[in-house]
DNA sequence: CATTATTGAACGAACGATCGTTCATACTAT
DNA sequence: ATAGTATGAACGATCGTTCGTTCAATAATG
């Protein structure tokens, strides 16, 4: 065992603790949204005292940037998809598949729409926000890249540009499914279509 | 003189102390956010005492309602150009630049983006919101079909969910030029191309 | 037309609740 | 013995709303 996991129990229920403000906190701020979202029901939801949370965490808005960081690392898989050798139409069909599945959950949804609408105001966060999002489309970028060279894609004018409308399109229909309660499982095949339709050759 | 205007001084005073404190909230929720927002701030803000302002609107949530009412009414003039009756592709293109104009004063596109995360709690906003959507879905909807009849667009498989994603195409593209410091200009010819790409004939 | 009633705009103090944070203190694993 | 977890009372600030009151404009009355 290397050294560096040299946690005492203590050190262990101090993580466990942490995780269960965190989980609380997400809870909360879904439910009644950060600014309605008091430190006392956080603590309460995490079984947790008022005075107990500041040991772990320095405030409030700090426990919504630690949130917005886990949120940024769920990106990762969506990654691995885009970076798979298979003929970029297919890869980027399977990319809005599994995106469009993670979209399908609400709570992923409203707590996107909360932090953004945070980020609006709050620069730490609004940059946690673009940086997560240059990673995927950068990504999204090589791929849309490479279906042009290898002639799957038609040759857009700006694929950047292009990516940002993908990614775009899905977050915001899958908005549309939480407030019009359509599951976006119903929605998902229109927006392949019409991406497809967009990047179609001739 | 119709007697329906039967205004007395007091009455435009009021309804112009009204606006005064209609245009201060939207101000102050531009600037602070609806739940930074105090109501002392807005009454601050329009010249009028704290006391005062609860003469002329029951509470702060009534202030926000009738702020989505005048919102709901911004978007006549572009129905106005989905109803021109020149080629499909020519009516889209125009208003796309119409709404995407719209959309290039940050004002707009914070407030929205206010009106719509308050919306996912509070149910008397959220149907403002759908209920000015599917005004303007609806009168998309009959162009977007007007152009398949007519041979302009290709038959896409369901125009109201093309309709939403050109909708929302347009607006999360507002959101991110915001987000990014990128004027709406250097975006829009983007989502055009795009647009126009995903509904060609062939 | 002159006069009184009546209405509602305007004010700011005050209320009770809740906010985020700090504090003194007790306790326990190291 | 020490360092860090845990507690809940307490703090000052601010919240949305209500209240009693003043005052001027309108409506009603003669």
């Amino acid at each position: 065992m290397p050294d560096s996991k040299a946690a005492t129990n203590r050190d262990k229920a101090t993580a466990k603790r942490r995780n269960q403000i965190l989980e609380a906190a997400v809870m909360c701020f879904l439910e009644k949204g950060y600014h309605q979202t008091g430190v006392r029901d956080i603590a309460a939801r995490a079984g947790v005292s008022l005075g107990n949370l500041y040991n772990h965490f320095p405030g409030k808005h700090d426990v919504l940037v630690e949130i917005a960081q886990l949120e940024r690392k769920e990106v990762g898989p969506f990654l691995e998809v885009l970076m798979k050798p298979s003929p970029a139409p297919k890869v980027l069909d399977g990319f809005i598949g599994a995106y469009a599945k993670y979209l399908s959950a609400p709570e992923n949804v409203i707590l996107s729409l909360e932090i953004t609408s945070e980020a609006i105001r709050q620069p730490d966060i609004a940059r946690l926000f673009l940086d997560t999002r240059e990673n995927l489309i950068a990504t999204l970028v090589t791929l849309v890249e490479r279906g042009i060279a290898e002639g799957d894609f038609r040759s857009v004018p700006n694929a950047n540009q292009v990516s940002h409308l993908i990614i775009e399109i899905l977050e915001s229909s899958a908005e549309r499914s939480v407030f019009s309660n359509t599951p976006m499982r119903k929605i998902v095949g229109s927006v392949r279509d019409f991406v497809s339709a967009a990047l179609q050759p001739q």
